[in-house]
DNA sequence: GGCTCTCTTGACCGAACGGTCAACTGGCGC
DNA sequence: GCGCCAGTTGACCGTTCGGTCAAGAGAGCC
C-alpha cells in the first residue's frame, strides 16, 4: 500500500508523547507502533533502530524550541531575557496541561537516562543543548552591551547558568510536583539576581 | 549456606556502581547479580522488586551526601555555603576518577528516567531531594542572618535554587563531557552573585 | 544432637523485548 | 499498461527480561 506519507511524521509525533509520559526505557518499539497505528516492520523501515527514534524526537523538540526562543521579543536584552524564560514556561506549561503534571525537559530527560548508555545520542544532545544555549548567549552578550548585567557577570556564563538552571529547576518540578509557572517563577528570579538595580 | 551478613550490601553498592555507570534501565537483575555474585534467589530474597533495589540504592546515596554535607565547616555562612559547592563537586569528582567522566548525579538520574513512571520512587527521591534543600537552606538562613545575602534574596528561594543549579550544571557536564571542577566552579559563581559585595 | 530460621541455590517460567524478512500493494513515471 | 520502488504487512526469531519456587545448607539456640 505505498500510502500514508505522513507515517514517519505520526511515529516520531507520537514517540514524543510517549516518551514524555514515560521514559525511554519503558517505552518499547511495540507501544510506539500500537500507540500510533503502525506495524512494526513499517517503523523499522523508517528508522534502523530504536535510538534512532530518540535521536528524531530531539530533532523533533529541538525544531519548537528553537522556534519559540526566536519568538521571544523585547525592547531590551533584559525583557527578551525574560522572555525565554517565559518560552521555557510555556512550554512547560505545555506539557503540563497535556500530561496532567510536569513531565520533564525532552532533552534533559533522555540525556539523563541514556548520555552514558549511547555515545551517539549523546552527541546529539550535547549539540542541541549547545544550540540552545547559544540563544541564550546572544542575549546575554546583548544584555552586556546595554549595560545592563550586574558587574563581573560574564554573558557566556550566564547563558550556561540560564540553561542549567532551567534544567534542574524542571527536574525538581517533575520530582516534586511543582507546576509549570513555578519553574518560570524561579527563572526570572536568577535572571534579575544578575542584573543591576533598577533595569528592565 | 544461611552465610555472609554482607550479601545484601554488596547487591546495593554493587548497583549503585551500575546504576551510575549506565541506567536504570539498561541495568539487569541478572547484570547486578552477576557483578555482586549473588544468585537471582537471594537477590529476590532481599528485594520484592527491581523498583525496590533503586530505593535502596537512593537510601545510600543520601546518606553519604548528607555526611559529606554536614561536614562542609567555615567561620561564616558565606564559606559554608561556598563549602557545599566544594562538597558535591568532591562526590562528583569521586564519580568521575572512578567512571572516567562525569555520569550525573544518581538522583537526578533516577528522577528523571523514573518520576514519570514509578510513583513509590518518585515521592522517595522527592522526600531525598527535600533533606538536601533543606541543608542548604539552613546554611543560607545563616546567612541571611548575618547579613550577606543581598536585598531581596528569600534564603528558601537561594536554597532551592542552589540545588537546581546543582542538578542541571551536574546533568550539563554528562551529558556535555565536562569535568566535576567545572561544575563546583559554576557553583560558586551562582554563590557569589548572590552575596554581598565584598562577603566572604 | 536436633530444631529452626535465615539465607542460598539453580532450574525454571511466561512475557516482552528489539529486530528481521519475504511477500505484497499501491502510486507514479514512462 | 507496465515496471519500478517506497511503503506496508504480519508472521516470525532468538534473547533477555523480571520474577518464582522447591529444595537445601549453615549458624545459633536449646
Amino acid at each position: 500500500m505505498g500510502r500514508s506519507r505522513d507515517t514517519r511524521e505520526r511515529i516520531v509525533r507520537t514517540s514524543a508523547r510517549l516518551l514524555l509520559s514515560r521514559s525511554y526505557g519503558s517505552v518499547s518499539v511495540d507501544d510506539v507502533c500500537a500507540a500510533a497505528d503502525v506495524r512494526k516492520g513499517s517503523f523499522y523501515h523508517f528508522f534502523p533502530a530504536k535510538a534512532d527514534l530518540a535521536k528524531a524526537v530531539v530533532d523533533l523538540h529541538t525544531d519548537a524550541l528553537l522556534e519559540r526562543l526566536a519568538a521571544a521579543s523585547g525592547d531590551t536584552a533584559a525583557q527578551r531575557l525574560h522572555g525565554v524564560a517565559d518560552a521555557v514556561g510555556g512550554i512547560q506549561a505545555g506539557f503540563e496541561s497535556t500530561f496532567g503534571r510536569v513531565v520533564g525537559c525532552p532533552f534533559g530527560n533522555l540525556a539523563a537516562e541514556l548520555s552514558t548508555v549511547d555515545d551517539t545520542l549523546r552527541d546529539h544532545l550535547a549539540s542541541a543543548f549547545a544550540r540552545w544555549e547559544r540563544g541564550f548567549a546572544v542575549i546575554c552578550h546583548q544584555a552586556a552591551h546595554e549595560g545592563v548585567l550586574r558587574e563581573g557577570v560574564d554573558p557566556d556564563r550566564l547563558a550556561h547558568s540560564l540553561l542549567a538552571h532551567t534544567q534542574g529547576r524542571i527536574l525538581l518540578a517533575k520530582v516534586g510536583g511543582h507546576s509549570a509557572t513555578d519553574v518560570a517563577a524561579t527563572l526570572h528570579d536568577l535572571i534579575d539576581v544578575h542584573l543591576r538595580e533598577g533595569a528592565v
